[in-house]
DNA sequence: GGAAGCATACCGACCGGTTGGTATGTGTCA
DNA sequence: TGACACATACCAACCGGTCGGTATGCTTCC
Protein backbone atom coordinates (compact mmCIF):
# COMPACT_ATOMS: atom_id res chain seq x y z
CA UNK A 1 0.00 0.00 0.00
CA UNK A 2 2.84 2.33 0.37
CA UNK A 3 3.87 1.29 -2.94
CA UNK A 4 2.25 3.72 -5.52
CA UNK A 5 1.58 1.82 -8.62
CA UNK A 6 4.82 0.20 -10.19
CA UNK A 7 2.68 0.48 -13.58
CA UNK A 8 5.04 1.87 -15.99
CA UNK A 9 2.84 4.98 -17.17
CA UNK A 10 3.72 6.65 -20.84
CA UNK A 11 5.73 9.58 -18.70
CA UNK A 12 7.84 7.04 -16.98
CA UNK A 13 9.15 4.89 -20.32
CA UNK A 14 9.89 8.61 -21.72
CA UNK A 15 12.05 9.35 -19.03
CA UNK A 16 13.57 6.26 -18.82
CA UNK A 17 14.34 6.51 -22.24
CA UNK A 18 15.28 10.06 -22.12
CA UNK A 19 18.09 8.87 -19.63
CA UNK A 20 19.08 6.01 -22.06
CA UNK A 21 19.24 8.18 -24.90
CA UNK A 22 20.26 11.21 -24.61
CA UNK A 23 23.18 10.00 -22.78
CA UNK A 24 24.45 8.43 -25.88
CA UNK A 25 23.64 10.98 -28.43
CA UNK A 26 23.80 14.12 -26.88
CA UNK A 27 20.50 16.04 -26.32
CA UNK A 28 20.37 18.10 -29.58
CA UNK A 29 21.08 15.19 -31.58
CA UNK A 30 18.15 13.53 -29.85
CA UNK A 31 14.58 13.60 -31.56
CA UNK A 32 11.31 13.46 -30.38
CA UNK A 33 10.74 10.58 -32.54
CA UNK A 34 13.93 9.04 -31.29
CA UNK A 35 12.38 8.96 -27.84
CA UNK A 36 9.03 8.28 -28.67
CA UNK A 37 10.66 4.60 -30.96
CA UNK A 38 13.10 4.14 -27.93
CA UNK A 39 9.54 4.19 -25.45
CA UNK A 40 7.79 2.20 -27.06
CA UNK A 41 5.17 5.24 -26.92
CA UNK A 42 3.44 7.28 -30.08
CA UNK A 43 4.60 10.92 -30.50
CA UNK A 44 0.97 11.91 -28.82
CA UNK A 45 1.94 10.35 -25.64
CA UNK A 46 4.84 12.51 -25.94
CA UNK A 47 3.04 16.21 -25.93
CA UNK A 48 0.28 14.92 -23.93
CA UNK A 49 2.87 14.58 -21.23
CA UNK A 50 5.41 16.94 -22.20
CA UNK A 51 4.56 20.62 -23.55
CA UNK A 52 7.97 20.96 -25.26
CA UNK A 53 11.26 19.02 -25.91
CA UNK A 54 12.89 21.46 -23.50
CA UNK A 55 10.46 20.34 -20.76
CA UNK A 56 11.05 16.94 -20.79
CA UNK A 57 14.88 17.52 -21.00
CA UNK A 58 13.91 19.45 -17.42
CA UNK A 59 11.56 16.69 -16.63
CA UNK A 60 14.43 14.27 -17.13
CA UNK A 61 17.18 16.20 -15.36
CA UNK A 62 14.64 15.85 -12.40
CA UNK A 63 14.36 12.11 -12.84
CA UNK A 64 18.40 11.71 -12.79
CA UNK A 65 18.63 13.49 -9.43
CA UNK A 66 16.07 11.33 -8.11
CA UNK A 67 17.24 8.08 -9.27
CA UNK A 68 21.08 8.81 -8.54
CA UNK A 69 19.88 10.37 -5.07
CA UNK A 70 18.10 7.01 -4.37
CA UNK A 71 21.27 4.81 -5.81
CA UNK A 72 24.00 6.52 -3.61
CA UNK A 73 21.89 6.51 -0.67
CA UNK A 74 21.61 2.39 -0.74
CA UNK A 75 25.22 2.60 -1.50
CA UNK A 76 27.57 0.65 1.25
CA UNK A 77 30.06 3.81 2.18
CA UNK A 78 27.32 5.33 4.57
CA UNK A 79 28.12 2.86 6.96
CA UNK A 80 31.69 3.92 8.10
CA UNK A 81 31.87 5.97 11.49
CA UNK A 82 34.78 8.14 10.40
CA UNK A 83 33.24 10.40 8.04
CA UNK A 84 36.41 10.58 6.18
CA UNK A 85 35.83 7.12 5.80
CA UNK A 86 32.22 7.99 4.00
CA UNK A 87 34.06 10.31 1.81
CA UNK A 88 36.87 8.07 0.59
CA UNK A 89 34.58 5.24 0.53
CA UNK A 90 32.21 7.59 -2.30
CA UNK A 91 35.20 8.32 -4.26
CA UNK A 92 36.08 4.25 -3.77
CA UNK A 93 32.65 3.25 -4.61
CA UNK A 94 32.44 5.92 -8.12
CA UNK A 95 35.45 4.34 -9.00
CA UNK A 96 34.02 0.64 -9.16
CA UNK A 97 30.44 1.91 -10.87
CA UNK A 98 33.23 3.15 -13.89
CA UNK A 99 32.59 0.08 -15.69
CA UNK A 100 30.87 -0.93 -19.21
CA UNK A 101 29.36 0.84 -22.10
CA UNK A 102 30.32 4.65 -21.50
CA UNK A 103 26.88 5.60 -22.08
CA UNK A 104 25.99 3.60 -18.86
CA UNK A 105 28.08 5.17 -16.53
CA UNK A 106 28.25 8.87 -18.22
CA UNK A 107 25.96 11.53 -16.37
CA UNK A 108 23.22 12.69 -18.08
CA UNK A 109 22.90 16.07 -16.40
CA UNK A 110 26.76 16.59 -17.90
CA UNK A 111 26.37 16.08 -21.04
CA UNK A 112 22.96 17.74 -21.09
CA UNK A 113 24.31 21.03 -19.65
CA UNK A 114 27.06 21.63 -22.16
CA UNK A 115 24.69 21.89 -24.95
CA UNK A 116 22.04 23.95 -23.05
CA UNK A 117 24.25 26.06 -21.02
CA UNK A 118 23.99 29.56 -23.14
CA UNK A 119 20.35 29.00 -25.09
CA UNK A 120 17.95 26.95 -22.18
CA UNK A 121 18.72 28.45 -19.04
CA UNK A 122 15.57 26.08 -17.70
CA UNK A 123 17.66 23.06 -18.35
CA UNK A 124 20.99 24.93 -17.22
CA UNK A 125 19.71 25.54 -13.97
CA UNK A 126 18.16 21.97 -13.69
CA UNK A 127 21.61 19.97 -14.26
CA UNK A 128 22.60 22.83 -11.51
CA UNK A 129 20.47 21.58 -9.27
CA UNK A 130 21.39 18.33 -9.52
CA UNK A 131 25.05 18.55 -9.73
CA UNK A 132 24.50 20.99 -6.93
CA UNK A 133 22.37 18.90 -4.87
CA UNK A 134 24.52 15.79 -5.12
CA UNK A 135 27.47 17.76 -3.97
CA UNK A 136 26.22 19.06 -1.12
CA UNK A 137 25.23 15.15 0.31
CA UNK A 138 29.41 14.96 -0.48
CA UNK A 139 29.82 18.17 1.39
CA UNK A 140 28.41 17.42 4.42
CA UNK A 141 30.58 14.22 4.94
CA UNK A 142 33.78 16.50 4.20
CA UNK A 143 32.46 19.09 6.43
CA UNK A 144 32.56 16.67 9.57
CA UNK A 145 35.50 15.45 8.21
CA UNK A 146 37.36 18.09 8.63
CA UNK A 147 35.62 18.69 12.24
CA UNK A 148 36.32 15.40 12.96
CA UNK A 149 39.95 15.50 12.17
CA UNK A 150 41.05 18.67 12.91
CA UNK A 151 41.68 20.02 9.42
CA UNK A 152 42.08 23.82 9.49
CA UNK A 153 42.37 24.78 5.73
CA UNK A 154 42.66 27.41 3.28
CA UNK A 155 40.06 25.88 1.13
CA UNK A 156 36.59 25.26 2.15
CA UNK A 157 34.25 21.69 2.18
CA UNK A 158 31.91 22.96 -0.56
CA UNK A 159 34.72 23.77 -2.92
CA UNK A 160 36.23 20.22 -2.48
CA UNK A 161 32.84 18.80 -2.49
CA UNK A 162 32.67 20.45 -5.84
CA UNK A 163 36.03 19.67 -7.33
CA UNK A 164 35.02 16.11 -6.62
CA UNK A 165 32.08 16.37 -9.20
CA UNK A 166 34.37 18.66 -11.67
CA UNK A 167 37.19 15.59 -11.63
CA UNK A 168 34.37 12.57 -12.10
CA UNK A 169 32.71 14.85 -15.03
CA UNK A 170 35.87 15.74 -16.51
CA UNK A 171 37.02 11.61 -16.15
CA UNK A 172 33.65 11.08 -18.33
CA UNK A 173 34.62 13.07 -21.14
CA UNK A 174 38.28 11.38 -21.16
CA UNK A 175 36.50 8.11 -21.22
CA UNK A 176 34.30 9.41 -23.98
CA UNK A 177 37.32 10.44 -25.91
CA UNK A 178 39.27 7.12 -25.29
CA UNK A 179 36.16 4.86 -26.15
CA UNK A 180 36.47 2.82 -22.37
CA UNK A 181 36.19 3.90 -18.36
CA UNK A 182 39.81 3.03 -17.70
CA UNK A 183 41.54 6.48 -17.59
CA UNK A 184 38.61 7.73 -16.03
CA UNK A 185 39.15 5.02 -13.14
CA UNK A 186 42.68 6.54 -12.80
CA UNK A 187 41.43 10.34 -12.69
CA UNK A 188 39.27 8.58 -9.95
CA UNK A 189 42.61 7.49 -8.21
CA UNK A 190 44.19 10.30 -8.28
CA UNK A 191 40.97 12.12 -6.42
CA UNK A 192 41.46 9.79 -3.51
CA UNK A 193 44.86 9.97 -3.26
CA UNK A 194 44.31 13.77 -3.12
CA UNK A 195 41.94 13.99 -0.57
CA UNK A 196 44.14 10.86 1.57
CA UNK A 197 46.77 13.61 1.40
CA UNK A 198 44.37 16.82 2.30
CA UNK A 199 43.80 14.69 5.79
CA UNK A 200 47.11 13.06 6.26
CA UNK A 201 46.45 10.00 5.89
CA UNK A 202 48.93 7.52 4.54
CA UNK A 203 48.79 4.69 2.20
CA UNK A 204 51.01 1.46 1.93
CA UNK A 205 54.05 2.12 -0.63
CA UNK A 206 53.44 5.81 0.04
CA UNK A 207 56.31 8.40 -1.25
CA UNK A 208 56.57 10.70 1.67
CA UNK A 209 59.40 13.61 2.24
CA UNK B 1 58.98 36.48 -47.59
CA UNK B 2 58.40 33.77 -44.97
CA UNK B 3 55.20 35.29 -44.03
CA UNK B 4 52.75 33.30 -46.20
CA UNK B 5 49.92 35.32 -46.79
CA UNK B 6 47.41 36.81 -43.91
CA UNK B 7 44.37 36.97 -46.05
CA UNK B 8 41.53 35.27 -44.67
CA UNK B 9 40.39 32.80 -46.88
CA UNK B 10 36.19 31.24 -46.47
CA UNK B 11 38.26 27.78 -45.09
CA UNK B 12 39.58 30.13 -42.42
CA UNK B 13 37.01 31.95 -41.71
CA UNK B 14 34.63 29.02 -41.23
CA UNK B 15 37.25 27.41 -38.92
CA UNK B 16 37.03 30.35 -36.98
CA UNK B 17 33.44 30.62 -36.54
CA UNK B 18 33.23 27.60 -35.57
CA UNK B 19 35.52 27.57 -32.95
CA UNK B 20 33.47 30.25 -31.58
CA UNK B 21 29.73 29.14 -32.72
CA UNK B 22 30.41 25.46 -31.44
CA UNK B 23 31.70 26.42 -27.95
CA UNK B 24 28.31 28.26 -27.43
CA UNK B 25 26.05 26.53 -28.93
CA UNK B 26 27.29 22.66 -29.06
CA UNK B 27 28.10 20.76 -32.42
CA UNK B 28 24.45 19.19 -33.05
CA UNK B 29 23.09 22.43 -32.42
CA UNK B 30 25.05 24.33 -34.34
CA UNK B 31 23.72 24.37 -38.13
CA UNK B 32 25.80 24.86 -41.40
CA UNK B 33 23.76 28.17 -41.76
CA UNK B 34 24.74 29.00 -38.39
CA UNK B 35 28.64 28.94 -39.44
CA UNK B 36 27.91 30.34 -42.74
CA UNK B 37 26.26 33.59 -41.01
CA UNK B 38 29.05 33.68 -38.68
CA UNK B 39 31.85 33.45 -41.11
CA UNK B 40 30.38 35.80 -43.46
CA UNK B 41 30.23 33.22 -46.29
CA UNK B 42 27.99 31.56 -48.55
CA UNK B 43 26.70 27.67 -48.09
CA UNK B 44 28.71 26.97 -51.68
CA UNK B 45 31.77 27.99 -50.12
CA UNK B 46 30.88 26.21 -47.03
CA UNK B 47 31.00 22.59 -49.34
CA UNK B 48 33.51 23.49 -51.29
CA UNK B 49 35.73 23.57 -48.81
CA UNK B 50 33.92 20.78 -46.68
CA UNK B 51 32.52 17.85 -48.24
CA UNK B 52 29.96 17.60 -45.14
CA UNK B 53 29.57 18.90 -42.02
CA UNK B 54 31.01 16.41 -40.08
CA UNK B 55 34.66 17.00 -42.66
CA UNK B 56 34.15 20.40 -41.08
CA UNK B 57 34.27 18.85 -37.38
CA UNK B 58 37.20 17.11 -37.86
CA UNK B 59 39.31 20.19 -38.74
CA UNK B 60 37.89 22.43 -36.79
CA UNK B 61 39.19 19.54 -33.54
CA UNK B 62 42.64 19.89 -35.70
CA UNK B 63 42.58 23.53 -36.03
CA UNK B 64 41.80 23.48 -31.88
CA UNK B 65 44.50 21.92 -31.47
CA UNK B 66 46.66 23.85 -33.68
CA UNK B 67 45.53 27.28 -32.36
CA UNK B 68 45.84 26.05 -28.42
CA UNK B 69 49.60 24.40 -29.47
CA UNK B 70 50.79 27.45 -30.11
CA UNK B 71 48.95 29.61 -27.62
CA UNK B 72 50.71 27.38 -24.59
CA UNK B 73 54.05 27.17 -26.47
CA UNK B 74 53.98 30.76 -25.98
CA UNK B 75 53.09 31.19 -22.53
CA UNK B 76 55.64 32.17 -19.95
CA UNK B 77 55.45 29.00 -17.58
CA UNK B 78 57.90 27.43 -19.63
CA UNK B 79 60.93 30.14 -18.62
CA UNK B 80 60.99 27.88 -14.91
CA UNK B 81 64.25 25.66 -14.73
CA UNK B 82 62.47 23.26 -12.24
CA UNK B 83 60.06 21.38 -14.08
CA UNK B 84 57.76 21.16 -11.06
CA UNK B 85 57.64 24.77 -11.38
CA UNK B 86 57.05 24.56 -15.32
CA UNK B 87 54.03 21.98 -14.26
CA UNK B 88 52.62 24.28 -11.60
CA UNK B 89 53.04 27.45 -13.95
CA UNK B 90 50.90 25.54 -16.57
CA UNK B 91 48.45 24.71 -13.57
CA UNK B 92 48.46 28.36 -12.68
CA UNK B 93 48.07 29.73 -16.41
CA UNK B 94 44.82 27.61 -16.63
CA UNK B 95 43.82 29.07 -13.77
CA UNK B 96 44.13 32.84 -15.22
CA UNK B 97 43.00 32.50 -18.15
CA UNK B 98 39.56 31.24 -16.92
CA UNK B 99 37.71 34.54 -17.03
CA UNK B 100 35.26 36.67 -18.97
CA UNK B 101 32.32 34.71 -21.05
CA UNK B 102 32.16 30.72 -20.16
CA UNK B 103 32.33 30.09 -24.18
CA UNK B 104 35.30 32.09 -24.78
CA UNK B 105 37.62 29.96 -21.94
CA UNK B 106 35.93 26.68 -22.25
CA UNK B 107 36.95 23.43 -24.48
CA UNK B 108 35.91 23.14 -27.91
CA UNK B 109 36.85 19.45 -28.20
CA UNK B 110 35.70 18.77 -24.97
CA UNK B 111 32.23 19.85 -25.45
CA UNK B 112 31.99 17.93 -29.28
CA UNK B 113 33.34 14.61 -28.08
CA UNK B 114 30.39 14.45 -25.39
CA UNK B 115 28.25 14.58 -28.47
CA UNK B 116 30.03 12.77 -30.70
CA UNK B 117 31.50 9.94 -29.60
CA UNK B 118 29.17 7.36 -29.63
CA UNK B 119 28.32 7.92 -33.70
CA UNK B 120 30.66 10.10 -35.22
CA UNK B 121 34.28 7.90 -34.95
CA UNK B 122 36.33 10.33 -36.54
CA UNK B 123 35.25 13.44 -34.68
CA UNK B 124 35.92 11.47 -31.48
CA UNK B 125 39.14 10.63 -32.42
CA UNK B 126 40.02 14.13 -33.75
CA UNK B 127 38.95 15.16 -30.16
CA UNK B 128 41.12 12.18 -28.69
CA UNK B 129 44.12 13.24 -30.42
CA UNK B 130 43.58 16.82 -29.73
CA UNK B 131 43.69 16.16 -25.48
CA UNK B 132 45.86 13.38 -25.60
CA UNK B 133 48.66 15.78 -27.94
CA UNK B 134 48.15 18.55 -25.04
CA UNK B 135 48.31 15.92 -22.26
CA UNK B 136 51.67 14.82 -24.06
CA UNK B 137 53.42 18.12 -23.78
CA UNK B 138 52.48 18.30 -19.83
CA UNK B 139 53.52 14.79 -19.38
CA UNK B 140 56.98 15.37 -20.39
CA UNK B 141 57.46 18.51 -17.83
CA UNK B 142 55.55 16.01 -15.09
CA UNK B 143 58.21 13.35 -15.93
CA UNK B 144 61.31 15.21 -15.62
CA UNK B 145 59.96 16.91 -12.19
CA UNK B 146 59.26 12.92 -10.68
CA UNK B 147 62.94 12.87 -12.21
CA UNK B 148 64.74 15.56 -10.89
CA UNK B 149 62.65 15.45 -7.39
CA UNK B 150 63.18 12.15 -7.14
CA UNK B 151 59.71 10.68 -7.05
CA UNK B 152 58.90 6.87 -6.68
CA UNK B 153 55.04 6.71 -7.15
CA UNK B 154 52.24 4.19 -7.68
CA UNK B 155 51.33 6.83 -10.48
CA UNK B 156 52.34 7.82 -13.75
CA UNK B 157 53.27 10.80 -15.76
CA UNK B 158 50.90 9.51 -18.10
CA UNK B 159 48.19 9.03 -16.02
CA UNK B 160 48.71 12.28 -13.90
CA UNK B 161 49.00 14.73 -17.15
CA UNK B 162 45.56 13.41 -18.25
CA UNK B 163 44.43 14.04 -14.72
CA UNK B 164 45.28 17.56 -15.29
CA UNK B 165 43.10 17.44 -18.63
CA UNK B 166 40.14 15.40 -17.02
CA UNK B 167 40.13 18.17 -14.20
CA UNK B 168 39.98 21.34 -16.18
CA UNK B 169 37.65 19.58 -18.70
CA UNK B 170 34.86 18.85 -15.36
CA UNK B 171 35.58 22.62 -14.31
CA UNK B 172 34.62 23.42 -17.99
CA UNK B 173 31.28 21.24 -16.95
CA UNK B 174 30.74 23.21 -13.58
CA UNK B 175 31.33 26.41 -15.06
CA UNK B 176 28.64 25.73 -17.87
CA UNK B 177 26.16 25.02 -14.94
CA UNK B 178 26.79 27.48 -12.53
CA UNK B 179 27.26 30.51 -15.52
CA UNK B 180 31.01 31.74 -14.61
CA UNK B 181 34.19 30.50 -14.44
CA UNK B 182 34.97 31.02 -10.01
CA UNK B 183 33.78 27.65 -9.47
CA UNK B 184 36.63 26.43 -11.98
CA UNK B 185 38.98 28.55 -10.59
CA UNK B 186 38.27 26.61 -7.44
CA UNK B 187 39.30 23.35 -9.32
CA UNK B 188 42.36 24.56 -10.30
CA UNK B 189 43.24 25.56 -7.07
CA UNK B 190 42.67 22.09 -5.85
CA UNK B 191 44.71 20.41 -8.69
CA UNK B 192 47.33 22.63 -7.85
CA UNK B 193 47.49 21.99 -4.21
CA UNK B 194 47.24 18.05 -5.13
CA UNK B 195 50.73 18.59 -7.34
CA UNK B 196 52.42 20.23 -4.65
CA UNK B 197 51.17 18.05 -2.25
CA UNK B 198 52.33 14.80 -4.43
CA UNK B 199 55.81 16.30 -4.71
CA UNK B 200 56.10 16.97 -0.96
CA UNK B 201 56.36 20.91 -1.84
CA UNK B 202 54.55 22.97 1.28
CA UNK B 203 52.99 26.73 0.39
CA UNK B 204 52.30 28.99 2.97
CA UNK B 205 49.85 28.45 5.84
CA UNK B 206 49.96 24.39 5.14
CA UNK B 207 49.18 22.14 7.79
CA UNK B 208 51.52 19.03 7.18
CA UNK B 209 51.99 16.26 9.78
C1' DG C 1 52.18 38.80 -75.31
C1' DG C 2 47.95 36.94 -75.73
C1' DA C 3 44.64 33.54 -76.32
C1' DA C 4 43.27 28.90 -75.30
C1' DG C 5 42.46 25.55 -71.75
C1' DC C 6 41.73 24.44 -67.30
C1' DA C 7 41.61 24.62 -62.10
C1' DT C 8 40.15 26.91 -57.96
C1' DA C 9 37.03 29.67 -55.23
C1' DC C 10 32.76 30.95 -54.61
C1' DC C 11 27.59 31.98 -55.25
C1' DG C 12 22.70 31.17 -53.98
C1' DA C 13 18.48 28.90 -55.57
C1' DC C 14 16.74 24.64 -54.83
C1' DC C 15 15.49 19.73 -53.11
C1' DG C 16 13.88 15.95 -50.38
C1' DG C 17 13.76 14.38 -45.97
C1' DT C 18 13.42 15.52 -41.03
C1' DT C 19 11.89 18.16 -37.07
C1' DG C 20 9.18 19.96 -33.25
C1' DG C 21 4.70 20.67 -32.73
C1' DT C 22 -0.70 20.53 -33.65
C1' DA C 23 -5.39 18.93 -34.50
C1' DT C 24 -8.44 15.56 -33.99
C1' DG C 25 -10.11 10.95 -33.15
C1' DT C 26 -10.86 6.90 -29.87
C1' DG C 27 -10.98 3.71 -26.12
C1' DT C 28 -11.41 3.38 -21.07
C1' DC C 29 -12.59 4.08 -16.55
C1' DA C 30 -14.71 6.54 -12.55
C1' DT D 1 -20.75 11.21 -19.55
C1' DG D 2 -16.93 13.41 -19.49
C1' DA D 3 -12.22 13.70 -18.30
C1' DC D 4 -7.98 11.38 -18.99
C1' DA D 5 -4.55 8.86 -21.62
C1' DC D 6 -3.25 7.97 -25.38
C1' DA D 7 -3.13 7.10 -31.05
C1' DT D 8 -3.24 8.80 -35.91
C1' DA D 9 -2.68 12.04 -39.30
C1' DC D 10 -0.81 16.00 -40.56
C1' DC D 11 1.80 20.62 -41.03
C1' DA D 12 5.12 24.27 -41.84
C1' DA D 13 9.74 25.41 -40.88
C1' DC D 14 14.15 23.89 -41.11
C1' DC D 15 18.23 21.11 -42.23
C1' DG D 16 22.17 19.04 -44.67
C1' DG D 17 23.46 18.70 -49.03
C1' DT D 18 23.17 19.43 -54.44
C1' DC D 19 23.60 21.79 -58.64
C1' DG D 20 24.27 24.94 -62.44
C1' DG D 21 26.68 28.73 -63.00
C1' DT D 22 30.32 32.79 -62.57
C1' DA D 23 34.66 35.20 -61.55
C1' DT D 24 39.46 34.91 -61.34
C1' DG D 25 43.36 33.35 -61.80
C1' DC D 26 47.54 30.27 -63.60
C1' DT D 27 49.91 27.52 -67.50
C1' DT D 28 51.13 26.50 -71.83
C1' DC D 29 52.01 27.08 -76.49
C1' DC D 30 52.41 29.89 -80.60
Amino acid sequence: MTTPTPKPTSRQKLLDAALRVVREQGYSATTVDDLCRAAGVTKGAFFHHFATKDELAVAAADYWSEMTGGFFADAPYHQHEDPLDRVLGYIEFRKQILQGRVADFTCLVGTMVQETYDSHPAIRDACDRSISSHAEKVEVDIAEAMRRHKINADWTAKSLALHTQAVLQGAFILAKAKGGPDIAAQSAEHLRRYIELLFGRSQKGDANV
